[in-house]
This record gives C-alpha cells, structure tokens and sequence, in this order.
DNA sequence: GTGTTTATCGTCAGGCAGACGACTATGATC
DNA sequence: GATCATAGTCGTCTGCCTGACGATAAACAC
C-alpha cells in the first residue's frame, strides 16, 4: 500500500508522563487533577499534546520540566545535573481511549529522585506525589478512608506498565541510581530497590553485590549518618549502565 | 496544560513493522521497495497508515498479513497456529522524518519462521528478506557487489532498535522458538540463537540449558534427520514465555 | 555503659555456566 | 560393507555467583 498523503485520517498525538519516585519507602507516580471533562475532577498522569514542530522526546522533556521543573537527562550526557532519566515507554492509540477524538498518546517513563513537593502550574492541590499500589488499585480506599477512583482514560494501563519497565530495567541496569540524589549510601539504594520491588532485601548479600559490580558505585570519600545508625560511606552512580551479571529480582 | 480538542496539530499515524527471521544461518528482515517519492526505489520496511477505527495492534496485524500472510499471534493466546510474534516497538516521531508531512509512526518487531518468498501485493521483484548486515552498512556493497543504498526514512535506526530488541529478548524468554517451524531440534534452535546474535555457541551446554528449562521445550515423540547426522529429538515450544534463569550471550 | 540501629566484612554450601571429553546414530564415500 | 564425516546427547570438572547467615564496627539514645 503506497502512502497517499493527501488521504489519511487525522489523528492528535499527546505525550503522557509516568514519573516515579520513592518517597518513604513507597513507589510513588506523579498524578495530576483533570480541571474540566471528560473525566473531570479524576487524577490522571500529566501529559499534553506535542507541537508541531516538536520532537516526541522534546516534548516528553517539556511536560516533565512544567510539571516538575526537572531537566531530562539527555540519554547520551555523561554526568547528570540533578535531573531525571526519561525514556520512552510506549504508545497507546485505542480508538476510542478519549472520548472526544483520535488520540494517539506516547507514553514516557521517567525516574526522578525524592522531590519537595509538586505544583501543576502552581497549584498543589491538583497535583501530588501518590503511592502507585494507591493509584492501581480499582474502588478500593486510600490511606486516609476516602474512595479512590480509578485513572482517567487508560491511564492505570499506563501506569502499570510504566512500574513494571522500572521493576524490570533496574535488574540489569544501573537506573535505580535515577530515584537517588547525586551522593547516596549503599543503604539508600537498597531501599530504593526494596520499594520499587516491594520486597526485603538481605543488606549484606546486596552491599557486596553493587560494591563488587565494577563502574556501578563511585565512593565519593564521605560518609554521612543522616540514615542513623554507623556512619556509610557516600556513593556517586558510576558510568556503567549495564549490570553484568544483573542483580535478580527475588522469587515471589 | 488543559487539552484543547479544537486546537491540537494534525499528524499522520502509521505503523512500520521490522519483520525479521532466520533464514540460511543469516538474521534477516522484511524489506519493500518503494515506488514512489520520497526515496522512490529505495528500501524500506514495510508500513503503512493506520485506519481511523483501527487500534495501533491491529493496524500491525494487518500491515503484516498484507505483507507476509502471517496471522499474528495475539498475545494471549496460548499455542500457535503457524503465526508470527508481534509486538510494539518504540514510536518515532522527528518532525522532519518524512519531508512530506509530520508523521508519527509506531514501529512493530515481528519475528517470523522462515518463509517460502515475500510478495508485496503480489510483486515479488519488491519484496525481499535480506540479512540485517546488508540492510544496515551504509554505503557499503551487499553480496553482489552491488552498492547499497541506505533504508529510506529514519529506517535504518528502526530496523536497528527492532535487531537489539529481538537480540536481548530471547536472552530471557523463549521467543526464539518464534523463528522456528512447529516443531524443530535443539540444533535448529541454536542456530536460531547463533545467527541472531552472530556467535558460535557450544551445543552440548546449549542443549544442557534449554532441555534442563521446565516448561521451554515439550519433546513431540518424532525424531528427525533433516539436519543430516544422527537422528535429533523433535520438540515444540512449551508454555514458559520467561526464562529463568536467563540465557546470557557470551561476553564479546 | 547499655541497648538499638545501621553498615560492613566473612564464611559456607548450592546452583549454574563455560570448557571439553566421550559416545551414539545417521548418511556419504570408497 | 568398512570408513568417514556430521550432528546429537550425556557427563565431568572447575570457577563464579548467590542466598543464608554469623560476626564485628561505629554511630546515637537513654
């Protein structure tokens, strides 16, 4: 079938944001407040159309930026200047997804350490810092007794998919480094990891994993006791990406 | 930034599909030619716009069995009725990817026994499975000695992530029996693996591995000649999709 | 000081992979 | 029909990695 360019149907293409964090010892998404419908008043993944002359990872990195005020590390830079990883995750084009037309949404995956607290174009109360078991779970109750009501549009699918990349890209590479800030102790990691899996982890098998694991861990020659407890030494992410052999998830 | 149905930038969704298999101990894709502008007579991979009622799945099947014949599998599905695997693979989305127009496309990795011979609506002089090698060297000359135009559009970069993405996927899932018939030897299979990643590896290890797998291989009973020497065991794929422990490649 | 917490080092056994020897059962060749 | 080449299958051995877990170290709270 050859193209014919004056012929196809037309469609929107959004881009919709998973950005995890972990936040007392919880996996948390960055889900936003709908202001008008359909689906108003529901949280939803932040997310906007992408420009006409915009590339999808650029407007990817411009929703993150607006939402969070974190810069996307260019997958090719070295060293990260306090900001998040963004990658693609996937694309979701159900025709009837939204209700109002054919929207084509490419969603990203985004990591980012503990932040203070966010603001949706300045205004906190329609944005928040949510435990994703909280946002996955269909008419059940939060933590404080009211009833949660599920994502907007496909957006628990979204979600869910978007933990498990996270769940599964962290056992053979070096990105659980992303939810941590730019010094952190081997302690540290392991509760980034213990949350994002929501399993215990022996800490000793798991110091002499990432210690041992060449180009993972730099130590930065400080310690620190903000963990309580004897003082850890200070760790930066080294520059290896690839962890081979891959630390494996525990069996259920 | 709130949707603005009215007001949103109108783009062309299409899906481009690497189709890949095994044939002659070689890794090799799906390639048409195009007869038209831009790049008219140049390859590239398969694809086409999707339908204004059609999900991004369905498009892919469709474009596929256009393509090849083959019945993609849905995922769900438990066995195989003589179909290909199918997935999405990442969506590519440059402004400037298609002089035409702004065009965003959702590339699908489908991995297919071998065929007999491609035919693109029936023109089997543009349609052809040529060795990913070919495909990628730029400005190289194939194995006539003809020179070798790179792939139209951003396809080469396609046809590359597809090639990683199968290479790394049948490390930890048994996907590797979607290049294989129905039924197939241990030795076929290897082959399977040595031809994707492009080593050598060592049968009697390999045979260890993926026969001491529950759940990889269910022997048929038959036995067979086919690759000359003794008699090998015929197997079919079992019901594992994951393997556990991985199959790592060998280090370079 | 005693207890608690967290970090770090060591030990040991089991599992798995790479290297490789040995044997088996076909078809091809002389 | 004996010999050879080819491919398949079973074993062995060694080294690495992991999981389980003991022991010690260095801080803070009381």
């Amino acid at each position: 079938m050859p193209y014919d360019p004056s012929a196809f149907p037309p469609f929107a293409v959004t881009v919709d944001l998973v950005v995890l964090t972990v936040r007392r010892h919880a996996l948390c998404a960055l889900a936003v407040r709908r202001g008008e419908p359909p689906f108003q008043g529901r949280w939803a993944l932040p997310g906007g159309f992408v420009r006409a002359d915009e590339d999808l990872a650029q407007a990817a990195a411009r929703e993150l930026a607006e939402e969070t005020g974190l810069q996307a590390h260019d997958p090719g830079a070295p060293a990260q200047d306090y900001g998040a990883h963004l990658e693609q995750l996937a694309t979701y084009g159900d025709p009837d997804r939204d209700p109002r037309m054919r929207v084509v949404s490419v969603a990203h995956l985004a990591l980012a350490p503990d932040l203070p607290a966010p603001t949706a174009g300045g205004d906190a109360s329609n944005a928040r810092w949510a435990p994703v078991d909280e946002l996955l779970q269909q008419g059940g109750y939060g933590r404080d007794g009211e009833p949660v009501a599920p994502l907007a549009f496909d957006h628990a699918r979204i979600l869910s998919d978007g933990v498990e990349r996270a769940r599964s890209k962290i056992e053979y590479s070096s990105l659980a480094t992303a939810f941590c800030p730019a010094e952190f102790t081997v302690g540290e990691l392991r509760r980034v990891y213990e949350a994002v899996w929501g399993v215990a982890l022996d800490p000793r098998n798991f110091h002499r994993k990432v210690t041992g694991t060449p180009g993972f861990l730099v130590p930065t020659g400080g310690t620190t006791t903000r963990q309580g407890g004897r003082p850890a030494q200070l760790f930066r992410a080294g520059g290896a990406t690839l962890l081979n052999p891959p630390m494996l998830r525990p069996e259920v």
